[in-house]
Order: structure tokens, then sequence, then C-alpha cells
RNA sequence: GGGCCGGUAGCUCAGUUCGGCAGAGCGUCUGGCUUUUAACCAGACGGUCGGGGGUUCAAGUCCCUCCCGGCCCGCCA
């Protein structure tokens, strides 16, 4: 370190050292808080219908701070909860199956739905019949996911809060202290006026939420209420005009208490939330937390919403994502690598260049083990890279994308391994579990060239396609399948085929052409000698001399 | 209209806290591999750091201003 590094340090010596991962700072704040143990960190989102991608930014970003924490010793409490005690406001326009398929609204009971408008997630049926409720099935779909990413994250239902009494204090606090609790949301919400309550009864008649309470009974711990309609955008949700009484279990607090209420009964440390909330929800929450409940907000952090093919994340329009089908095209860790990247970057999700996704992460990888010259990356991948990864294992081998799309041209593993031994992807000394996993990428990389139908989606036909071949290229075809019969390796197919070309004075271009048709019944494909190399000798001179 | 976040190579992004040489990968191009045919290797090209102004010996970085995009400022979450 230099002379001027050090006088600067001295000069600043409170200044925190840079960290190169995000979740190093937010678990600095954290520990800067003196939090007991457990930590907690949560996130949460209110049942739709359909678990996207977009959503895990809320448990994938808590799980590297989860995890930064555990590293340094702490007892870390990661929990998700699933708001569903709020009603269903619309009819979703796509719905996930059980397994993740989405589907649209037309195969599940719409009218079913539909009469449940206004009702909480919890009470409205699974339009699939499986779960419990339309709340369950949407939190089983999310704590799926979570399990095939491999965050270990406790699943809480609101609804549960409220009717097991984890809520009461919080409802009763805020009942009791209605006209702070009015003060404080006022400063925010315009049209929070002098008959405001803060709470939200269930209607014992039609089930619904209902928004007009008309006395608070705090001995009794319970509200009167009238069941009225409620305003959602330009539509009507009927109430049904029934006065009754409820306790503070029976209903729920608007969102803007209920945020702040859940830190407070879960004693959460820290919670992400997207930017939608930034300039709403947490303004409002951080001052309810300390004016009106008195305690003391998480640490928050902000993250930026990412695109997906250069256009935002929308069930409507049908332009979002789930985890199972990501995991189709990629590697568990390489999803967890897009989440670790730097939160305060919108970023897109380009589904056409994922090879450029696995590309980056690959270098990351290789960054980690130090073998990339480029020290931020360095810094940032040494931090950040045991928490991608279940085990870090330093022989472990990466095929690149692209090439594994190549390997997917043949369904033949002994094909696929040859091949990637050929490249020197895979040597004698490569063990088996490492040959297992990269080839795991194969059927991602081929899936991928298959959704896309891009340039990688060639497979060998099994049966001999339609094609027609001028009495040269016929001949030249003929000569090759001699040159292939008395056996050469694929390099020496390739060169063979200039030579081949050359002397029955036929362009090389026409004449490759007329091979990719023969085998993959397209006028184009990969690096063709040498695919031919590691075929089945008799099946390529049969296809040569088009018999078979 | 006000606020928050973002805008860096064709693409994806580091670098912005705390001012110190404009960076990486991919793509492209050229060359190499006996070879125009998508895997491999080498090299090159590629920039108004959104625009303008200011502070400074020095600005992608700090200040002011404007432009563009997303979000929030009704309800709801």
């Amino acid at each position: 370190m230099s002379e001027d590094r050090e006088t600067q340090d001295a000069d600043d010596a409170s200044a925190e050292p840079k960290r190169a991962f995000w979740a190093d700072e937010v678990a600095d704040e954290i520990e800067a808080r003196d939090p007991e143990d457990p930590i907690v960190i949560k996130g949460g989102v209110s049942p739709s219908g359909v678990a996207h991608l977009g959503n895990f930014n809320e448990i994938m970003r808590g799980y590297f701070v989860a995890a930064v924490l555990r590293e340094r010793g702490h007892e870390v409490r990661q929990v998700f909860t699933s708001d569903d005690r709020d009603p269903l406001r619309k009819l979703p326009r796509k719905l996930a199956d059980t397994d993740g398929n989405i589907v649209g609204l037309g195969d599940v009971d719409a009218g079913a739905l539909g009469r449940n408008l206004g009702r909480p997630y919890t009470d409205i049926p699974d339009p699939f019949g499986e779960s419990e409720s339309y709340a369950a099935h949407f939190a089983a779909l999310l704590k799926a996911d979570a399990d095939r990413l491999g965050v270990p994250v406790e699943m809480l239902s609101n609804t549960e809060l409220y009717e097991d009494g984890t809520f009461d204090e919080v409802v009763e606090h805020v009942l009791g202290h209605a006209d702070t609790a009015r003060e404080v949301l006022s400063e925010y919400q315009a049209k929070v006026d002098a008959d405001y309550v803060p709470f939200n009864p269930i209607c014992e008649e039609c089930g619904k939420i209902t928004e007009r309470v008309t006395s608070i009974d705090l001995e009794a711990g319970t509200v009167d209420y009238v069941c009225t309609d409620m305003t959602v955008g330009d539509e009507t949700i009927e109430g049904c005009g029934h006065e009754g009484t409820a306790t503070f279990r029976e209903g729920k607090l608007p969102w803007r208490f209920e945020w702040p209420g859940q830190w407070q009964v879960l004693g959460v440390d820290f919670e992400p939330f997207g930017k939608d909330h930034a300039e709403g929800s947490w303004p409002s929450g951080e001052d309810i937390a300390r004016n009106v409940l008195g305690i003391e907000p998480p640490v928050p952090m902000v993250y930026e919403w990412f695109t997906l093919n250069g256009e935002a994340l929308s069930s409507s329009q049908g332009n979002i994502v789930t985890v199972p089908e990501m995991l189709d095209l990629l590697e568990p860790e390489v999803l967890r690598y897009f989440f670790a990247l730097n939160p305060r970057k919108a970023r897109d999700l380009d589904i056409s260049r994922l090879d450029q996704l696995v590309d980056d992460f690959d270098r990351f990888e290789r960054a980690y083990f130090g073998d990339v010259d480029d020290e931020t990356l360095t810094a940032f991948a040494e931090r950040a890279y045991p928490f991608v990864v279940d085990e870090v294992r330093e022989d472990r081998v990466r095929l690149p994308y692209t090439f594994a799309a190549v390997l997917g041209m043949t369904d033949d593993r002994d094909l696929r391994i040859e091949m990637a031994r050929n490249e020197g992807y895979f040597d004698d000394d490569t063990p088996e579990w490492a040959i297992e996993e990269a080839l795991e990428r194969v059927d991602r990389a081929r899936a991928w060239a298959e959704r896309l139908d891009n340039e990688y989606n060639y497979r060998i036909q099994e049966d001999l396609p339609e094609v027609d071949v001028d009495d040269a290229v016929a001949a030249a075809l003929d000569e090759l399948a001699e040159f292939v019969a008395v056996g050469h390796d694929g390099e020496e197919i390739q060169g063979e085929m200039y030579e081949t070309a050359r002397r029955h004075d036929i362009e090389v271009g026409d004449f490759f052409e007329a091979g990719y048709l023969l085998f993959f019944d397209q006028p184009q494909g990969p690096r063709l000698g040498e695919f031919l190399g590691e075929l089945d000798t008799e099946f390529v001179v049969a296809r040569l001399r088009r018999e078979s």
C-alpha cells in the first residue's frame, strides 16, 4: 500500500471499507443494531395467480443476507409471509398449477373464483381442487420453488397469524390508539379522515373483507361493522349490507399497519422490498412502526425490478417465467447467481441470451478459484460464490452453454462425452461425478435450443430426410462415404470434405449443405466433419449413401 | 406537477459510497487451426460514461440543470 493511501485512510479512519458483496453491507447494517438472535429476515407477497420469478426477489435477496449472517455466527430465521388474508380483488388472467405450469383462467372454474371476489385468499377454494385454499395452493408453489433453489425459508400464513392470536397485541394497540394511527397515516394517505378505523373485519354473512367499522369495543375486543361495497379501480365489489360484530381475529389491519405489525410480532430485523414500496408503504411503515407501535423498523433494502426479454413482468400479458421453467434451462446455481447480482440495478433476463448469463456465471465461478484477472469480479466472487453453489468443488467441469447445446443435438450420452472429451473438457482424471454434473447442462441447453428454436436447435435425424442432390454432389457424397467407411477421425473427415468437394468441382458450401440436410434436415449446422466422426460409422456411411 | 431509482462499448454488465489511466465477457471483424460452414486459439475494431454547465491539478464518480425509462405520490398490496 502506498503512502498516499495510508494518509488517505488516516484522514478518514471512520470510513467503512467497501464491500464487494451487497449482502455484506446489509449484514453490517443489521449487526450495527445489535439484534438479538435469532435475527429475523422477512419477505412476503400477496397470493396472486402465478408465483413468478419476480416474486423470488423477496426470497433470494433475503437468502443471501441470511447466509452471510449465518457465516458470521448468527442464528438466522428467514420467514416469508403469504399475505393471504388480503381479499381477492380481481381475477388473475393466468394461474399456475401444482407443477408450476401456467394455465389460463379458462382452464379452471372461473365462475367459482368470480363469486369469491372480496374474500380473503384463505377462504377461497383452490381452483385446482388440491390444496386447502387458493392461498395454500399459491404458498405451496412458492415453497416448492424455494426448495428447488435450496433456500430454507419458513412460510407463514398471515391469516394464521390473525387466527392464532399472534396479531392480537398489535390489533389491540392500533385500535386502542386509533387517533394516533389516523394522525400518522394521514400524512401519507389523503383519504384518512376522522371516521377512518384501521381495521377491516370479515363479514360474517358474505365472507368479504369490509371497510366500514362503526364502533370499537376495546374491552370486549370487538368491532361493529357494516358490509359495504369495495371499490377496485373502476370496478365495484358489492357488500351485502350486513351489520355485525367481529373479534380482533376476524379481520385484518390495512396493509399500511399490517406490514409494521408483522415487523413487531415477528421481530423482523431485515426486509427487502420492491421499488413499488419504496415511496409508499416504506415511509409510512417506518413512521407507524416508530410512532404508533413504538418499535424500530427493520433494515430496509429496495430492490429494482428486472425485466423479462426486455419487457416488464406481466402475468396478464403472459410475460412471466417461473422457477421450474427456468430450471429446465439453467442449473439452480446460475439462477441463484442472477439474484446475487446488485439488487439496485434494473436488469434484463433475456431468455434468448441465456448463454450469456451462463457464461457470466462460469466466469464468476472461475474468478472464485482465482482464474480470472479481474479484481472487482474476484472480490465479489470470493464473497458471493460459496452462497451461490451448494458445495464448493474446485474440479467441477462446466461446458460452455452453447457447446452444451451442440452436444444436445444427439441423445447419445457416450457420444456427448466423447465430443466433450475431444474438445478437452474431460480427460482421464475427470471424476465421474464431474462428468455427470457437466452433462446436466446439456439437457438444459437442449431445452433452451428447442424453446427458442434457435441456431442450436438441430437434431440428428434418425430417418433419412428427403434430400435432392444433383449427380456431382451425389458422387461426392458416395466418395466421402468410402472415406468414412475406411475409418477416419472427425478432423480427417472435416478436411476430406473440402478435398472431395474440390475434386468434384462443386461448391464447398453446397456440399456441406447437402450433408447438413442429410443429417439434420436443415441447411446449416455444427462443424460437420468432426460431428460425423463421433457418430456410428455404419450409420454415417449409409446416410451419406442416402440408403437409410 | 413533486419524489425515489436507473441511464457506462452492438449486447449483458463491473467501476459511482471515499474524485486519480475508460474496463470485462459476449458479439462483430481479421487472422490461425491442411479447411468460407456457428465448438477451439490469437489479434483488432468498438465510448459524447444520457445532454449541458459548474467545482477541481484531475470528474463516469461531487454540485446545478435538462432529457429518457421504471416506480411512487388515489385505492389496494
